[in-house]
DNA sequence: TCCATCAGTGAACATGCGTACACTGAAATA
DNA sequence: TATTTCAGTGTACGCATGTTCACTGATGGA
C-alpha cells in the first residue's frame, strides 16, 4: 500500500521536527554559541513545546553530539570529493583552497559550529569534535601519502603534514564564516592567503628530512 | 606620611578583591568556559555579594576586557624576552618550543582563557583576543624580519610567516593546557611536535619566492 | 472498526539569574 | 573632631530556565 496523500507519515513527521530542531540549534548557536543557548529557546525556535524536545533528545547534549556528526558528514563528504579527482594530486594547494572557501562558504553554519565548540563546548562535545577531527587528518593523510615528494616519508611525518593542513585550514575556514555577505574580494584575499601559506608548507616538504 | 600598619589602605582593599573577581572569573571559566559564568558564581567565589560586583565592574563583558588585557600581558613580557636574548637569532626553534612549553605551563589558566574565549566568548572578548592576537604576530614578525633567510622578503610574506608560527603556537598551547598534571612525557611529545612542526615551515623559508 | 501508540501539549514547580534599592561602617579628608 | 566618601551588605523583584506530570488526538496495525 503506497501513500500518496500529501499527509506525511508519523515516521516522517517525526523525522522533520528532528531536522527543524537540528536546525534551530545551529541557527541559535550561531551569534553566541551551542553551550549559550537553552532548551526552551530551541524549542521556540523549533516551532515545538520545550517538552516535546525529549521526544527526540534526552539533553541538549546528545542534541550537540548529534549537530558534530552531522557537521562532520559535510566535511567527509568533501575528501571523498578529492580522492576521486585525479587533478587534486597535480596541484593539491589551488585545488584544496579552491574547494575550502567553496565548501566553506556552502555549509558556513556547519563549519562555524565545529570551528566554535572545538574549544568552548561542553567536554562531551569538544571530545567528539576532537576524535572527529583526528579522523579527518587521518584521512587527508592518506590523500598526502600519493604526493610525489611525500612517498618515502614516515608515516608520523605525513600526519604531521596532514595537521598543519587540516589546522590551518579549520582558521581559514573560521575567516570565511566571519565573512561578510557579499564581499568577493574578501573570499579572494583569504583564498590567496591561503594558498600561500599552504604553498610555504609544501616547499618544506621538498627538503624535509624525517 | 607613611602607613606601617597591618591594615590595607582603602585603595589597597580595593585592588585585592578586583584581583580576586579577576582569579575567581578565571578559575570558574576553566570548566565550562567565561561565557557561561554567572554574575552570581564570580561573586561568590571571590567572596563578595552579588551586588558588590558592580564596584568594580559594570558587567561581565567588561570583566572579561580585563581578563583578556591581563592575559596578553603574559604573551607580551614573553615576546620581549625573547627579542632581548640574542641566542633566539640562533636556533629560534628550539627556544621557541622551549619558551612555548615552559610559559604556558606557567600561565595555562591565561592561554587557555584565550585559547577558549578566541573563537566563543561574547563578541566584545572575541573582537578582544583577535586584535591582541594580530597585535602579537605583528611583534613576532618584528623578530622573526631579523632571521638570516628573511631579510629579503616583503613585510607581508613575514607576517605570514609569524601568522603560521602563532596558530601552530596556539594550538599546542591548546594542548599544554589540556595536559594532565606531572606528564613530563607527554609534554616532552608536546614539545617535540611543535618543534618539528616549526622546523617544516622554516624549511620552506629556504626557498619561498615572493 | 477498535484500540494501542506516541509526537506534541500545557500547567506547574523549584531554582538561579541580573539588577534596583536603601543600608552600614570604616577609611579618608577637612 | 566632624564630615564625606564609598566598598561591601541584605532584601526584594520579576524573569527564564530544566524537568515533572497528566493530557490529547491523529496515525496505523489488529
Amino acid at each position: 500500500m503506497v501513500d500518496v496523500s500529501v499527509a506525511p507519515s508519523r515516521q516522517e513527521q517525526k523525522e522533520r521536527t528532528r531536522e527543524a530542531i537540528l536546525n534551530a540549534a545551529l541557527d541559535l548557536s550561531r551569534d553566541h554559541g551551542f553551550a549559550q543557548i537553552s532548551l526552551r529557546q530551541v524549542a521556540r525556535e523549533a516551532g515545538i513545546v520545550p517538552t516535546a524536545f525529549y521526544r527526540h533528545f534526552e539533553s541538549m547534549d546528545e542534541l550537540g553530539l548529534a549537530l558534530v556528526e552531522r557537521s562532520f558528514l559535510t566535511l567527509r563528504t568533501m575528501i571523498r570529493e578529492a580522492q576521486r579527482d585525479p587533478d587534486v594530486l597535480d596541484n593539491i594547494i589551488e585545488a584544496a583552497a579552491e574547494v575550502l572557501v567553496r565548501v566553506v562558504k556552502q555549509n558556513k553554519m556547519h563549519f562555524a559550529f565545529v570551528a566554535r565548540e572545538r574549544t568552548s563546548g561542553s567536554s562531551a562535545v569538544r571530545e567528539a569534535i576532537q576524535r572527529e577531527l583526528e579522523l579527518f587528518i587521518s584521512e587527508l593523510a592518506v590523500v598526502l601519502a600519493r604526493l610525489p615528494n611525500i612517498e618515502r616519508w614516515s608515516s608520523d611525518d605525513v600526519k604531521m603534514a596532514a595537521g598543519l593542513f587540516v589546522r590551518n585550514m579549520v582558521y581559514r575556514a573560521e575567516q570565511v564564516v566571519q565573512m561578510p555577505e557579499g564581499r568577493p574580494d574578501r573570499e579572494q584575499e583569504i583564498r590567496h592567503k591561503a594558498e600561500r601559506e599552504m604553498r610555504l608548507i609544501v616547499l618544506g616538504f621538498e627538503k624535509w628530512e624525517s
